[in-house]
DNA sequence: ATTGGCACTCACTCGCCCCGAGTGCCAGGA
DNA sequence: TCCTGGCACTCGGGGCGAGTGAGTGCCAAT
């Protein structure tokens, strides 16, 4: 996914244009120009490329439209503004940066902020200090709860910007172990506990069944699902209830119910928010879109949806401006990762800030947390 | 807390002026002209309170600082610009209302929305469409946690500003059920149960016990706290390791003691927000407000400040600018009130907006909405 | 006590000009 | 073929000044 800059992936690429492929791509219907130069130096490559880097890298830190001027001075190209603004220009055509305004500098665009991601930059590891101080205050966390709340508060502090963290998705989960607890003879406490540590309730009202038949019942359904799969549960206690007197069946199947409801509730896709006051330090640069933003973080469903599909753990995935599939968050990057333990992910976390941001730290901070959240779920 | 205007009070108040009461107060030390005129004609006072109130409502509704001709226009106040301009004039040298620079309108202050709340405004009932709403969206609650995430989206959506929803308080709670589960022999989980429907659970990792203890200590525990108040629960259980045989003494030590951590839990107050995006509703009044805004809600400590201490139920608080305490939210207002069940308070529920916000409203819907969740919690 | 009249204040808007950063193009040189 | 210096052009933004109008405070009259 992240590929750090290397002479011989940009020669290949450049050999071997796949279809499809965003990177470069899209030359060979419309810039013969710009085609037949690549073929004749490959330098003029690399240059056009390092400018687009330097660009990125200027206006992300001064956050202004950078000139050809300015990218002289601040990087060491050895070429003169003219020839810069000539690959600027390229650049510009090709889409990967855009001007506000005749007479302004540039500005990266979603498509060039893509070609740095993928091509341009690497991710940052993050000081021995930090990773130090991550340790430190992650390991202070007491359960699942506090694991997540502190690991949500990290990461804001780190980023300095929005922090998403999802809890540890059920289905994902194992089942650890199950509980049945009779409050009254007929009304029943479910006690669900997975291995990721979380524990879910519900009360279950039935018609009055015996001590000794809930005993009977709270043995027969741990032998069943402890160790499985949730999503494996349903189909387990399919014909659980066979096993009992006839008598019994209705406490049985309420039960049952109850406990297949806990699994698939909705509640299963728990985010917790963080840092939301860091959007506003950005409002000087966009003003008006912090409004839609706050209104997408306050959308689970959307939130879920930025989080997306699981992917493997510590595989880092960065959705830019419009890929992020929502109008209000046009200007705004997500870049998340999954976490889990034992190398397998149950869920995601990630953090949400301006497309313009600093894409190496972010990364490097994003998949630091990640790791170690990882690592203390699996010491639980 | 909250009388409506009356007769009756203003010129009791105005022949009776208690010292330290902030109605019409401070009079005492320093304008002998208005003293005076009081009570040489009840009627000024009255319009003069008109003037404020009507400014109030203008300023609330417009958001822009209100002139004398403006006023005579919108309300039949039954005399010139010229008379409204003089009591503007005493109002502003009493401290009610400002002015953002000469030759522009009036703005009230904190003082003069204080005033306004306390005698100027009655509590707005909500309309029975509203009411059936909100009956509707709660009643379809299926836990506690879901009455609460509904009731802050409810808040939020009904007032259109922050709303804040502290979960039901566990040292206010009483206990319905303690359940002790062996997992393994040296493993136990211990589940507490309020008559608020919280439930909270813990392992405790003891030396090993034998079945039968396990459920002595249950039925013993139980016997002992359930129907209690969970503050008295640590003097109760205090010498409770005294009726058991010695071998089983350090098992139950650590029981005790995770029973007692659960109970003095920091977590236990919880607080839960939303509508956060219903700020940037006035980012044109106070662009710069925001920011510290959204920096205190994300402090608990700071939001169960605002919630404040508990009062009875259905009592509505409100806090203007200043009276809040804190620096960041010198520009908005809290309106908070207790909630609960048998006219109990376990919690507190309420809103945060601008100062200038709308005062009857808002705390006509806090207060709706507060009765429905003590009717909701009765209910389970 | 209230009112109409009057002079005054001052934020805000608009048009104007100027400045300078930044561009695109071109012709000459390596 | 690519790079470079030069040059004309564009245009956003800041500064300035006049005009406007809402709003005020004061005063003399009722």
């Amino acid at each position: 996914m992240i590929r750090p800059l290397q002479e011989r992936e940009v020669v290949g690429m450049r050999e071997d244009p796949r279809p499809g492929d965003t990177v470069f791509g899209e030359s060979r219907l419309g810039e013969p120009r710009l085609a037949d130069s690549r073929v004749e130096d490959p330098r003029l490559d690399r240059r056009r490329l390092e400018v687009l880097r330097a660009i990125v890298q200027d206006y992300v830190s001064t956050q202004e439209p950078v000139g050809s001027k300015a990218l002289v001075e601040r990087h060491n190209l050895g070429v003169s503004p003219a020839t810069i603004r000539n690959d600027m220009a390229a650049l510009e055509e090709e889409g990967y940066i855009h001007q506000p305004h005749t007479s302004a500098g540039r500005v990266p665009t979603d498509k060039g902020y893509r070609l740095f991601v993928d091509r341009l930059s690497s991710v940052k590891p993050l000081s021995s200090a930090e990773r130090s101080a991550i340790h430190a205050f992650l390991g202070g966390a007491v359960d699942l709860d506090d694991v997540i709340s502190r690991t949500v508060r990290l990461l804001a502090q780190i980023t300095r910007q929005v922090a998403v963290v999802q809890y540890p998705s059920l289905s994902r989960s194992a089942v650890r172990h199950v509980e049945l607890v009779a409050i009254t003879p007929s009304r029943i406490m479910l006690v669900l506990i997975t291995d990721t540590g979380r524990v879910e309730q519900r009360f279950v009202e039935t018609i009055p069944v015996s001590e000794t038949t809930v005993a009977d019942l709270r043995a027969r359904l741990n032998a069943l699902i402890v160790g499985h799969r949730l999503s494996e549960v349903p189909s387990r206690v399919d014909d659980f209830a066979d096993q009992f007197p006839h008598e019994d069946r209705p406490a049985i199947d309420s039960l049952v119910a109850a406990l297949l409801e806990v699994i698939v509730e909705q509640r299963e896709e728990r985010v917790v928010l963080g840092g939301t006051a860091n959007l506003t330090r950005f409002r000087q640069d966009f003003p008006d879109t912090i409004g839609p933003v706050l209104e997408a973080l306050e959308e689970q469903m959307v939130l879920l949806k930025l989080l997306g599909e699981s992917t493997g753990p510590s595989t880092l995935t960065v959705r830019i401006g419009h890929e992020t599939g929502y109008e209000g968050l046009s200007a705004t990057s997500v870049v998340t990762s999954g976490y889990g333990r034992d190398g397998d992910t149950v869920a995601q976390l990630g953090v949400l800030g301006p497309t313009r941001m600093d894409y190496p730290g972010t990364m490097g901070a994003v998949s630091a947390v990640a790791r170690y959240v990882g690592r203390i779920l699996d010491q639980a």
